[in-house]
DNA sequence: GAAAGCCGGTTCGGG
DNA sequence: ACCGGCTTTC
């Protein structure tokens, strides 16, 4: 047995006693089966050979694929450490792991191999490094470092990196990854990508890398891939080792992940994937539906289980959630249906604006709470609103802090992307690993020490002749009095400080979190951030403080760094009970008793950017993910939209979404907005002459102008539909010629127009809704009737 | 080298 | 509106 396996299996001698007691036992009490309807208990008993669990939501998936594992050990198919687990995120490895222990009573440090894809990556590459030119202690770039080294490589080129951004590249070269493109696979399509230079800079990235003895998260599959690919022999070992394969959320692989996965089950097949091809929200981050669509087509004679007893949702949630998603094409289909009580329909609701809908919502949950048409009493814990994009947040959050509603935005900036974290995490990377550079670039002038452009730049290029690390540099440049004054007694200063935590480090005298606590005070960084003035610095020495604390949880510096480099998470705290405020994709896997769904307009969800860059497409992501929003409700689902909505400070008025007419009429109670006349909207009603495309002018216009809200297209189809519960929603293509001739009618060739990029110009052509406009500033553009407005209307 | 002003971008966001 | 990053200015 190679040192690989032994690692592994020699922890687990528990478990292995276990299995082969067991193995002599046929009739072995089977707890993990209890209550298990007839699809799970074959997602669970069809062990060998491909299976594909199609879980819709709220079927009990994850119990489905936890009662599966506790099968495959309680029958002793495998030993824990022979199963292969795959989840995209921590969160979901760690619930899993959880609930493994609880069905098969405890201890599950047994499953080394149950983790997301990049930690089980890690794990390989680690082992067989020196087969893609790497050391087994390579070190992982996020996303600011990978950025970061790109800007240098794009500068030492000569490149404005306005007119052609590092992100752009970063984005680029990670599709690519993506899609396992090592660059000498780039497809010649792509070769005028990045002004025509990008797999020219891929080339030089990847080298680049490889001198750093460092690798990017796109780069831990793929170079495991690549050993695959280039070994087989080592392939084979662990086709054998990994008995079984299992994996979440399928539809969200990329095809990187996709050829690891059927290399890896390439030669038993024994793999097991389950997913929602209805849930697969993740397209613009390089996720394939295609995956799951094609799963019988690349493991013929797989087993095929539906899973479509829902035992989350009331009828009424469930019926409107298919109804949307029937409306698209490239489906396996599914038929989610439930035992539970009607309950109440699916509550729609048009209001004025962003704020007014807020401000309504808000009212909603506090009757929720309070118990209202006569349900009982809800804790804010059970109630979210879900958004489609995160600028929505700020309605609410300023509503709520208007009411003092408790409230929780999940999501948002995490822990160790905030900026004074990453910058205590460069001091002990590079206390950790001296050849850090990228780590001692960050803050070998922070806090601002002296040590400028100037300098640095002569400390790179001794690194770049010497060929030694930024550290090393530093020193050579001192001793051959390279650098003079203040810079040279400030880098000198740096030096030897670093020297001093080495040797503290090494000397083991102070533990890691003492020597942490050294290492930010005596680097000054502390004192830097105490000497700010700033709003935030109390915050971020609290954020300092809470990076100390964390690192107790770990048994030295090295095994903190790496903890960090992959898991990059929000420990949110508990406490008062809240109500929750997130994304759409942040609410994937979660459910709530109370659900929200405000915003739904066409432009904002659907999002207009989705539709322009991916089609039809990008219109079947959204409508997966209003899907998912739906599906998230178990009791009680409210829709909303605004008819007006400031967007960068800019009023904008829109139509309810096309979603809107996908919900089937029967499932869904229209509300009559409060205050429709009258009401005490004066003070804080927007300035009707502020909207453009609707009225300006006088109080008595201002009041017309609320009415048509409730005499928008949509609004109309909504009472018109209301009144006849058995009508279908209207055809798409007789909404499409409203919408056209709206856009097509309000431009005429010749009037002069603005655009938010492009400043003004003049229409010289309309085809449809495509305008062609001669700007004055941007030339002429093909553009979108929707992003104009005529310049009379332009909003001050 | 540090502060002040300018410009551009701005969905969704795991590892 | 606002933030971050960059350029200009002192």
């Amino acid at each position: 047995m190679s040192d690989w396996e032994m690692d592994e299996s020699s922890a687990f001698d528990g478990w292995e006693r276990r299995s082969l007691s067991q193995r002599a036992m046929p009739a072995r009490p089977t707890p993990y089966l209890d209550g298990l309807n007839p699809d799970q208990r074959a997602a669970v008993e069809t062990i060998d050979g491909p299976v594909l669990v199609l879980a819709g939501a709220g079927t009990g998936k994850t119990r489905a694929l936890t009662a599966r594992i506790a099968h495959l050990l309680n029958t002793g198919r495998a030993q824990p450490n022979e199963i292969l687990a795959v989840t995209f995120t921590n969160k979901a490895a760690r619930e899993m792991k959880d609930r493994i222990g609880q069905l098969v009573g405890g201890r599950i440090e047994g499953m080394p191999w149950l983790g997301t894809f990049h930690s089980i990556c890690v794990k390989l590459l680690r082992r067989h490094a020196e087969l893609v030119d790497l050391k087994a202690n390579f070190t992982i770039l996020d996303t600011d470092d990978q950025i970061r080294l790109l800007k240098q490589l794009i500068r030492a080129e000569d490149i404005d990196d306005k007119r052609w951004p590092a992100r752009m590249l970063a984005g680029l070269i990670d599709r690519w990854k993506n899609r396992a493109w090592t660059p000498d696979k780039v497809p010649a399509s792509e070769a005028g990508a990045y002004n025509n230079r990008g797999t020219e800079f891929y080339e030089q990235y990847q080298e680049r890398l490889r001198i750093l003895n460092a690798v990017d998260f796109g780069d831990l599959l793929l170079h495991v891939v690549r050993i695959f690919q280039e070994n087989p022999d080592v392939l084979e070992k662990y086709q054998r080792w990994f008995r079984y394969i299992l994996v979440d959320e399928y539809q969200d692989t990329n095809i990187a992940q996709y050829l690891w996965l059927r290399l890896l089950a390439g030669g038993h097949k024994n793999i097991c994937c389950v997913g929602d091809d209805d849930q697969s929200i993740y397209g613009w981050r390089g996720a394939e539906v295609g995956n799951i669509l094609r799963f019988e087509k690349d493991f013929p004679g797989a087993t095929v289980v539906r899973l479509e007893q829902n035992y989350r949702s009331t009828p009424h949630i469930l019926a409107a959630a298919s109804g949307v998603i029937a409306a698209n094409e490239d489906r396996l289909g599914k038929t989610l249906w439930t035992d539970a009580a009607e309950g109440e329909k699916v509550r729609l609701i048009g209001h004025w604006d962003g704020e007014e809908e807020a401000r309504w919502i808000g009212g909603e949950i506090e009757a929720y709470q309070r118990g209202t048409r006569g349900l009982a009493p809800y804790p804010l814990d059970d109630m979210a609103i879900l958004v489609r994009a995160s600028f929505q947040m700020r309605a609410f959050e300023d509503r709520f802090l208007t009411i003092g509603m408790p409230y929780r935005v999940i999501g948002g900036p995490r822990f160790y992307e905030r900026m004074e974290i990453r910058d205590a995490m460069a001091y002990f990377r590079v206390v950790v690993s001296p050849d850090d550079g990228l780590a001692f670039e960050r803050i070998v002038n922070v806090p601002k020490r002296g040590i400028g452009d100037k300098a640095q730049a002569a400390i790179n290029q001794v690194a770049r002749l010497n060929g030694v690390s930024l550290l090393e540099a530093s020193r050579i440049l001192l001793a051959e009095d390279g650098l003079r004054g203040k810079a040279a007694g400030e880098l000198r200063a740096l030096i030897d400080s670093f020297d001093r935590w080495s040797a503290l480090l090494q000397q083991g005298e102070l533990n890691h979190v003492e020597l942490a606590e050294v290492i930010l005070d005596e680097s000054g960084y502390t004192e830097f951030w105490k000497n700010d003035k700033s709003t935030e610095a109390p915050g971020r020495l609290e954020n300092l403080k809470e990076l100390v604390k964390a690192l107790d949880e770990f048994e030295n510096l090295q095994g903190f760094l790496e903890h960090v480099s992959l898991v990059m998470e929000n420990e949110q705290e508990e406490g008062t009970p809240k109500v929750s405020i997130m994304t759409l994709h942040g609410a994937k896997g979660l459910e709530f008793p109370v659900v929200f769904l405000p915003g739904w307009e066409d432009g904002l969800f659907p999002s207009q950017r989705s539709m322009d860059e991916n089609g039809l497409k990008g219109l079947e992501e959204e409508r997966r993910l209003a899907y998912v929003g739906i599906t998230r409700a178990e009791r009680h689902c409210t829709i909303s939209f605004a008819a007006n909505r400031r967007v960068y400070n800019q009023w904008q008025s829109s139509l309810p979404s096309r979603f809107i007419d996908e919900l089937p009429p029967q499932h869904v109670e229209v509300l009559t907005p409060p205050g429709l006349y009258g009401g005490g909207f004066g003070a804080a009603a927007p300035a009707a002459e502020a909207i453009p495309g609707i009225m300006r002018g006088s109080d008595l216009e201002e009041r017309a102008t609320r009415a048509d809200v409730y005499n928008s297209p949509g609004w109309k189809r909504m009472q018109t539909r209301a009144q006849q519960p058995r009508g279908m929603a209207q055809p798409r293509e007789a909404r499409n010629m409203v919408i056209d001739a709206e856009a097509v009618s309000a431009f005429e060739i010749g009037e002069r127009v603005f655009h938010q990029k492009f400043g003004y110009g003049a229409v010289v052509g309309i085809e449809g809704d495509k305008l062609t406009v001669d700007f004055e500033k941007a030339g002429t553009k093909k553009v979108v009737a929707s992003y104009l407005s005529a310049e009379d209307s332009i909003p001050f």
